[in-house]
DNA sequence: CAGGATCCACTATTGGATCCCG
DNA sequence: CGGGATCCAATAGTGGATCCTG
């Protein structure tokens, strides 16, 4: 295995491709790091241990998982058909520029510019170890793809923009939705609303798994 | 209320018409009918109840429920806000002639060339005499339709018709289904396979409610 | 707290089983 | 048994809650 970053995309999309039918286990090794036996107390472990094998600066800050080539990369949860089994998370929401912020310059399309995405078979009745990484995708939206996006975040942003938070839920949005992103419902983060600064709940933007399903479909 | 056959399609419609709004209690009354308070013992009551407010003679033969106009009744239960809560069935499956009949000939579509649609509220919270009955639709299947509708039926009669009965399930086929149609999974008729005669359970077509949602959306 | 995500209780769906009447 | 359908246990879906690391 190889951890210098990828100097460029075809090098990045043929590591994606030699993981493909590895085994979580296989990917610890190589990296020296001991894979836990479910993901119950490691939710994020898949997802960094597969940026490590791919080159990536695993834990940096904001900004692209690989920033010289401008992708970003997100492990998937699938069923042993290839269906997603989970919602992607995108990004959090900056309660208190929402109003002055544009699509173009949005967090949400920052991110998903261009995108790698690592199928991972997630079977809770099987052990970690054993999970095998499925083949990658490389991906930009489709100009529909981004249309629907737009829409959802524009409407999305809409509320959060003027302070109507106790107003959103995980059921608007047809392809991007807004969910809560904190480590649990007690977490209060500075928001604005009608009546000026609030302590509200830090929230996210995570893509359902309907639309991630069209992205990563015959990818197998 | 009037019981007579309806003369004309018409006149069947304006008396669909005149029913929506009214509740089973206000039908049965018009029937002299004892309405039970849930349908868990009584379940083709609904159906039944209304093909008399509407002049059919209930408790016929195989044949349309308006013989004389060629149309077909069916009442459909359907949520607060419109959608069918249940498949519909369509007819029970000859085992024997599978294998001879063409999709023009068969009973699948003679029962659905022409049909009224009477959707009723079915809430088990509400006790039945204060269901609502709904606006009807009085529907023919487009090509469209008809196209989904024989390409399941096709599929599905060449398995019965090739005596592959065991394969058949209910997860088979986009609108139409094969679901048991009989008082219980002990209940056997007979059916042939690759064997020569068996005895099997009885079967029969239904409807997925996603198709049957279609036909009724918008009758409100 | 931001970035990496999954957990899981509850709701919605549905496929096999069942019920009444003539 | 055929015609009128709904019941309901089990599975699939999902929205709010949560967990670890740096």
């Amino acid at each position: 295995m190889n951890f210098d970053p990828p100097k460029s995309e075809e090098q990045l999309w043929q590591r994606a491709r030699d993981l493909a039918g590895r085994t979580i286990g296989e990917l610890g090794e190589w990296c020296g790091q001991e894979v836990p036996t479910s993901t119950q107390r490691a939710k994020g472990f898949v997802g960094t241990l597969v940026e490590r094998c791919l080159g990536g600066d695993a834990g940096n800050a904001d900004g692209p998982d690989f920033a010289a080539l401008c992708v970003e990369l997100k492990t998937i949860p699938v069923t042993r058909k290839g269906r997603p089994k989970e919602s992607t998370f995108v990004s959090s929401i900056s309660l208190g520029d929402a109003d002055s912020i544009e699509w173009r310059q949005s967090r949400v399309l920052r991110k998903l510019r261009r995108v790698l995405w690592v199928p991972v078979e997630s079977d809770p009745r099987l052990p970690l170890p054993t999970r095998r990484v499925g083949h990658p995708v490389l991906w930009s939206p489709t100009t529909d793809q981004e249309a629907m996006l737009r829409h959802d975040w524009e409407e999305l942003m809409g509320l959060v923009g003027s302070g109507q938070l106790e107003q959103i839920t995980a059921h608007l949005g047809e392809v991007l939705q807004v969910r809560p992103k904190a480590a649990s419902s007690r977490v209060r983060t500075t928001g604005i609303d009608a009546q000026g600064f609030v302590r509200t709940l830090p929230l996210g933007f995570y893509l359902r798994s309907s639309f991630t399903a069209q992205i990563i479909a015959g990818a197998k």
